[in-house]
DNA sequence: CCGTAAATACTGCCCTTTGCAGTATCACTT
DNA sequence: AAGTGATACTGCAAAGGGCAGTATTTACGG
């Protein structure tokens, strides 16, 4: 069944997919709305991608796809196989890999020596109001799950542990970047800071 | 100067680059090491992409090559020009992308009613582990930080405020994952959390 | 002085993933 | 009847990742 293009083993984004197909049927674009909603918080992926993979999924017999129509337009459902399922039962078996971030403004921040006091002043500012806007979201979700409006309230659990997750690190950021236009307000230039203390940012083992 | 395979804006990475060489000049092999140590907690990269990208670098003028020998073994310096430099500030005056977080273990939390409850709070001690080992490496980094024992002392200050986001955000973690694993102590199955309260986890804007 | 393991210094190849543009149709409003 | 936004995709080029492979140099023990 396998082709000499293509790895055989589901990837992490397979069964990301799995576990949704697992919930219920969707198009493409239905699941690619849901991935934007909660799943693309903590696995992003590119709407193309999510065009792609369920196609490989059923090569590898984990889904099944039917094309249905919308009028004259054509659309495609995927569902999951018995297979799919135990697939997604043997990948949570498997120990997870390390988080991995991807911060373009701490890199701005980390590089602020090559430019401005100014300059590091607006990306913190950025990086806190980003972070802001992004809490306005998950606060929005919180209040839908706490009026139980949602769309799998047999899941509400385990939204609401990833929810809390999701709401703990934004408000790390938010307040990081807060705590850092703070101690940066004494700083002469962004290679000299004067009188800055690290040691008291930093306390062993605070 | 542009040919017709490569963009002509550098890129994140190509400016993430262009900052460690504006500190002094490097190999590629102390680049890739330098990058696992500090950058590549918000920016990581492939080893092999750290070959490539100072390549480009030199094709767009903003930094130089040199070959160099270690004994019959060629080796290639790379160094900052003044294009480069420019290119770098001008990069800080563009606002930062939101930050992109990959967290399988949550992955697999989340769809964790595909599975056991033992799968789960697995899945939820290994990440608290994870978590753990990553922040014995950030505190021994902090460690040398306070004792004055780094590469770059005129880079002190900015180390301490990188690294100290990257202390809050894996605490924060490490805390959630042991919540978590408190919270589910309860639950009857992973499809069933019993009498537990999703509203006592979220309480309002907390 | 020799053997060996670890560090240094890369390249090739193939696959995955992203980003963006392009092409339609459908539903709803004005 | 026209227009806007949502639905439903595909193609293509560039970026990125993972792994295997090839050498040389350095450090260290025996």
């Amino acid at each position: 069944m396998s082709t000499s293009c293509m790895s055989d083993t589901p990837s992490t984004t397979s069964h990301a997919l799995l576990g949704l197909l697992a919930l219920q049927r969707w198009s493409t674009y239905e699941l690619a709305k849901q991935v934007r909603r909660s799943l693309g918080w903590f696995w992003p992926r590119a709407e193309r991608k999510l065009y792609d993979e369920p196609k490989r999924l059923v090569a590898a017999g984990l889904a099944t796809a039917s094309s249905e129509m919308t009028g004259a337009r054509p659309r495609t459902v995927y569902a999951i196989t018995a297979r799919g399922r135990t697939s997604l039962r043997r990948w949570l078996d498997e120990p997870p890999a390390p988080p991995s971030l991807e911060f373009e403004g701490l890199v701005k921040v980390f590089f602020a020596d090559s430019g401005t006091l100014e300059q590091l002043r607006r990306n913190l500012t950025t990086i806190a109001e980003t972070a802001d806007r992004r809490l306005d979201e998950l606060e929005a979700r919180a209040a839908e799950n706490r009026g139980g409006d949602v769309a799998f309230p047999q899941r509400l659990h385990l939204n609401t542990i990833a929810l809390k997750y999701e709401l703990d690190q934004e408000r790390a950021t938010a307040a990081w970047a807060r705590w850092a236009l703070s101690e940066i307000a004494g700083w002469r230039s962004t290679t000299d800071p004067g009188a800055w203390d690290h040691r008291r940012a930093l306390p062993p083992s605070s």
